[in-house]
RNA sequence: GCGACUGUAGCCUAGUGGUUAAGGCCCCGGCUUGUGGUGCCGGUUAUCGGGGGUUCGAAUCCCCUCAGUCGCCCCA
């Protein structure tokens, strides 16, 4: 018999960590909101075919790290492996074209890709990510990596490097793909295994190659002069210059990384991705850009609906930032009479203090404080026979060892002042 | 899918061929049947990741497998 244990790339979050998830989610909320963002919950399961022609046949998600299965229907579904697909199949389903411009929404929650674990990447993590749907600006490019990155900001963290690229509309990369392959043709054996077969499925790929000797080679000309010339449109350049100096107006730093591919089909124009360096191998924080044209590739009718977004791995932020100290207790009911007990910690918690008691028919006061003492409670109030019988309560101050005997009538209104006294102090 | 390293109670660790696998933390109880933290005493919790093999004898050596960690690929 097997330990049953929580499946591989996937962790439970118990109470230590969650303070941490909550405080994150709760500042995440607050930015959007301030921003007009609204959240949107889509299904974490959804028709195969809507990843397929999403996220695209040709990527590795796709092809090798979806978690798909048959319903009872017969019917290919496949837990998401990414949000903005689900999000562009809402978007077209319930007719958001006709919302105000633009439509602003985000998301936040699992996604599941059949990997193999390692720091920085699980078969279930979390994303939070924007999207936004129906303006073709440099000024919409602009601000959503604006929210990006103050959303960072927000959460304390440093050492972020923002880089940035242009990645022409579809038919600019098709051109240079065709112009690449051109280039090195001849020197194919010369190359490494992986780009000799990303000559053939994703020739972009081949640039960022950590192979010395393929680096070499594109370092020669007239490659390398080839791969550093712009190749998108006239448009599409402008548009991109035009994002670089909003961002220089907002003082937003940046590297522009003309290696810098995402592996996504449906980007067009501008990528970016935020990078730390305390991650380990997996850098990326948050990736995104401009993906115009996938609403129509969706479904989305004859209108051609420009949109763009960003994605941000919550672990790999998360490990990034300090746990925060536990909250503690306020209030530790300590009697040898259970309704007595159980009806002064009822009575304190709707008074709104965090405030506790021991059910285990625990006698001794001794044990019930130890227990006190043990979650770290402020204040115990101790309530055994002879208080019981005089209507009284003893407070005992958890820290100091005081205590103070008070009329039950009394005990609030003492309570609120000593806690808001001693929660300063934590 | 490929590679490297690691698996001993809930957690940390000792034990590298020889009787019932040792210690610390945590938890429970006692010293203290109305007063916590320190102390002392006692207790629960391990088919040594699993399976097979070598051996008189395996936590220890060999093989397979599973899991974890890190890396490649790729991505958040």
């Amino acid at each position: 018999m097997t330990k049953l244990s929580a499946p591989k790339g996937t962790h439970d979050l118990l109470p230590p960590d969650i303070a941490l998830w909550q405080w994150a989610e709760a500042v995440m909320r607050d930015s959007f909101a301030r921003a007009n963002v609204h959240e949107i919950r889509t299904p974490l399961f959804e028709a195969t075919e809507l990843f397929k022609r999403g996220v695209g046949e040709t990527t590795d998600i796709v092809n090798k790290e979806m978690y798909t299965f048959e319903d009872g229907g017969q019917r290919s579904m496949t837990l998401r492996p990414e949000n903005t697909a689900s999000v562009v199949r809402a978007y077209n389903q319930h007719g958001m074209d006709r919302w105000p411009k633009p439509v602003k929404l985000y998301y936040m929650g699992p996604m599941f890709r059949y990997e193999r674990p390692q720091q920085g990447r699980q078969r279930q993590f979390h994303q939070v990510g924007l999207e936004v749907f129906g303006v073709d600006t440099a000024a919409s490019d602009a601000e959503s990596i604006l929210l990006a990155w103050q959303l960072l900001q927000a959460l304390g963290l440093k050492d972020l490097t923002l880089k940035i690229n242009n990645m022409g509309m579809p038919e600019d990369r098709h051109r240079f793909r065709q112009g690449l392959r051109d280039h090195l043709k001849d020197q194919l054996g010369a190359l490494c295994s992986d780009c000799q077969a990303r000559y053939e499925t994703n020739p972009l790929r081949m640039l960022d190659c950590k192979n010395p000797d393929c680096q070499a080679m594109y370092q020669k000309e007239p490659i390398h002069t080839y791969i550093r010339t712009d190749f998108s449109s006239p448009d599409a350049q402008a548009h991109f210059a035009e994002v670089l100096a909003l961002l220089d107006a907002m003082a937003v730093p940046y590297t522009r990384d003309p290696m810098l591919v995402r592996g996504l089909d449906y980007y067009t124009k501008t990528v970016f991705e935020i990078t730390s360096d305390n991650l380990g191998a997996q850098s990326a924080v948050c990736g995104g850009g401009r993906y115009n044209g996938l609403v129509k590739q969706l479904g989305g009718g004859n209108n051609d609906v420009p949109a763009t977004g960003w994605a941000m791995g919550m672990e790999r932020l998360l490990s990034l930032l300090e746990p925060p100290k536990p909250q503690g207790l306020d209030v530790y009911v300590v009697s040898d009479d259970i309704p007595t007990a159980l009806q002064w910690v009822t009575q304190t918690r709707q008074a709104g203090f965090r405030a506790d008691w021991d059910p285990t028919g625990r006698k001794a006061l001794g044990k019930q404080l130890a227990q006190a003492d043990k979650l770290g409670a402020c204040v115990a109030l101790l309530l055994g026979e002879s208080e019981r019988n005089s209507g009284q309560v003893i407070v005992k101050h958890l820290a100091s060892g005081e205590q103070e005997t008070l009329a039950a009538g009394e005990v609030l209104a003492r309570l609120g002042q000593v806690l808001h006294h001693t929660r300063v102090c934590l």
